[in-house]
DNA sequence: CGTCATCTGTGTACATCGTATCCGGACTTG
DNA sequence: CAAGTCCGGATACGATGTACACAGATGACG
């Protein structure tokens, strides 16, 4: 029971997360800020400048105050993104919780992946928050608790949740490299954006030193059809689940 | 046929990628400096120090120059961010081709694991550089060119590339951001850590939110055998396209 | 009801970042 | 040897995160 030794000192108060901070319901805190309004202008920005716009000047200015009152309700802009991802993490329901296992993953997949599409700063961020967000957590016991009629142990069930979710955020993440790079070159429609980088495509692969991408470039028509990938993909992961442990 | 309209026109020499801009043979290059110097210097301050480390100043300041003559070689930090990326894709050879499909996936996505547990500040980056850079484009070949005997198609083909190397970014990137967790908190094994975010994980859990979760951190015993996660579900990843496509 | 301690929000200041611009000098080329 | 090209350097600017000290308002307490 690793859970339970030398801690519960008061001394950790000071290094306590901000969840832990804002819960204290204590002090009355006759405050003109919400850390709900904090992350929400936050998110705002970053759906609409990208994240790089998120910087606490803008965001002090955009809910009018000065720029130093932020960290009254905030450690440093490390706690803003961590609040940030809790906010959007927790914007639509939890996953809903279908008869059978594998619906639930599967809705849970889709869900997260337009969870990222509409706020595509969320894999710059992923990896630099820590994984203890409240809703994150809640999230992940709803799908833990999707599988506890299974026939499987803890660490099993923990390990076919991230992998779904490892797939998810990486072939979502590509899609949103894509269209970072739309967006930073000025081009609307993926057709522009392929005839933008011919040039260097065709300099790549004309060496012939990639004889299969170039297939693949020549020969692949859903390109395009992300979802159709997406869908795949995911059918593969969620078969594999099946297949090995037997379920 | 998208990749040969509208473009070869010399007004796209302006906004070549850096690897053809590099490629470029003729002017005798007098310098001092290389790009493979640029990238293996900026590479080991990333290792040594983090990605936040790799400032145009440092970088230059190791490299014996001024920090504006960085910009003689690239075009921005950007650039070397990019060639930073290529270089630990170049770094150790190719994916070997295993007679089978399923074991040159498998050796790719430990050699994937374990490049970015070298290189852990790979998962910072990996969505803001370019997809395009040729080791990268090298691997992708060789993986792809390693199911050509399969009956699938093209995009099929990249589907199952992308799958695994979405699993093994996810589950790394996860894993990473533990260790960066660490080194922030100044502890070094695992159950350090855990003894120093005991009280706020109790405060998470004591309010009895979230039953699932409390179980796994309960009954969970491989908390730390992270080897044993990636290959659990790596193989049920391989399982399932095994399954779903029929080889 | 007055006094004081405490907390809130503001302004200033600093180190550091990426990079635009200008310049001197060394090299290649005729 | 002359001329032109281009490397490397110095300076400068705007923007960033945040440490620090201070003014004002609010609550508790006599």
């Amino acid at each position: 029971m690793p859970e339970k030794d030398q801690a519960g000192n008061g001394e950790a108060e000071e290094y306590a997360s901000i969840w832990q901070r804002l819960e204290r319901p204590a002090k009355p805190p006759r405050t003109t800020l919400t850390h709900e309004q904090i992350a929400a202008t936050a998110v705002a920005i970053a759906d609409e400048e990208g994240l790089d716009a998120v910087s606490m000047r803008r965001l002090a200015e955009r809910l009018g105050v000065a720029t130093m009152g932020l960290y009254r309700y905030v450690r440093g802009k490390d706690d803003v993104i961590e609040l940030m991802v809790d906010a959007i993490y927790g914007e639509e329901g939890m996953p809903e919780t279908a008869p059978d296992w594998r619906a639930t993953l599967r809705g849970a997949a889709w869900g997260l992946r337009g969870l990222i599409l509409r706020h595509p700063w969320l894999v710059q961020v992923t990896a630099s928050s820590g994984p203890l967000t409240p809703n994150l957590v809640a999230r992940t016991d709803r799908l833990l608790a999707s599988l506890e009629s299974l026939d499987l142990d803890a660490d099993t069930r923990m390990v076919v949740v991230t992998t779904v979710a490892s797939f998810v955020s990486g072939t979502v993440g590509a899609d949103v490299g894509l269209d970072r790079l739309m967006r930073r070159e000025g081009v609307a429609r993926m057709d522009d954006l392929r005839a933008l980088y011919a040039s260097r495509m065709m300099w790549l692969l004309g060496s012939g030193r990639y004889p299969a991408f170039e297939n693949y470039i020549r020969q692949g028509v859903r390109k395009d059809e992300s979802e159709w990938r997406f869908e795949l993909g995911l059918e593969c992961v969620l078969d594999g689940i099946a297949a090995r442990l037997g379920i």
